[in-house]
DNA sequence: TTTGATGCAAAATATTTGCAGGATA
DNA sequence: TATCCTGCAAATATTTTGCATCAAA
């Protein structure tokens, strides 16, 4: 879940362009729900605009995420996912597996989170990510124990 | 700040082996609160340790990790980061550096967090990231806009 | 037009792993 | 003593970048 604490507005000083590719990226990130890497979002977005390199992707989700439209996850192995779904919703990681589930968003779960935090940065949002083991994993280490 | 809501307990299956390596990666990663790199604590390990290995230092952070005993931060760019203090504090990251800050614990932001997450993982524990401009970044900011 | 953005591909970084030998329980 | 762990170094995997060219504003 992510909580927009303060919006960040247009900049003034350099013109972003709008250009397909980033709004492909953007768009084919939003629908899924399996936060993909870097890679993975490439094969997908390849199918719509079959010239479009590694390198923007990678140039456009590290924009995005600076400008809060993405979220980066830190996985604990592998390359780094991404998620374009920034509102409304927890995420989960296994410490085996290193998968990252979502948890829905619980309204009464975090009240306290419209405080303002103590710091001299500008905030601008909050991510809150959960760590824990999932069910596949849970199953295995059932069975190492036997 | 990570609310450890269930302590992992000793593994069965496997027997743990606590080397010299995995306890002074530990110790001067619980030391710092620089959010290093494997490759910095790399390097601070060596002073006392002069023979360790890259690869140890990765095995064990990525170890300690699964555990909860080391904290992994997503940040935007570079290689990941790592931190020992694995209670009492938030994280901030700069989303225009990746700069990660400490915010220290304030025990009345998040008094929901004892809730349980509607989910079918084993719930560990919960990394709080706030994401937002840094000091720096923001006159960086600034003189851009003129 | 004026630049910021892209495609390409190489370069730079980071991370993972196999294996023989060492160290811990 | 049984194996888990380490050091080493090679193999992978990921991410970043320079540059000529393209295209959005």
């Amino acid at each position: 879940m992510v909580i927009i604490l303060k919006k960040g507005g247009q900049k003034k000083g350099k013109m972003k362009r709008n250009t397909i590719q980033r709004r492909m990226i953007l768009e084919e990130l939003k629908k899924l729900r399996t936060h993909p890497s870097a890679i993975e979002l490439y094969s997908l977005v390849r199918r719509k605009l079959p010239k479009i390199s590694l390198g923007t992707v990678y140039r456009n989700l590290e924009a995005m995420a600076r400008e809060g439209q993405v979220l980066v996850l830190a996985s604990g192995r592998g390359p780094r996912r991404y998620d374009g779904n920034v509102e409304n919703h927890y995420h989960i990681r296994c410490v085996h597996c290193s998968r990252v589930g979502d948890i829905m968003s619980d309204q009464a779960l975090i009240p306290g989170l419209k405080t303002r935090p103590l710091t001299d940065y500008e905030v601008l949002g909050v991510h809150i990510e959960f760590f824990g083991v999932c069910p596949d994993c849970q199953r295995k280490k059932r069975r190492d124990k036997k």
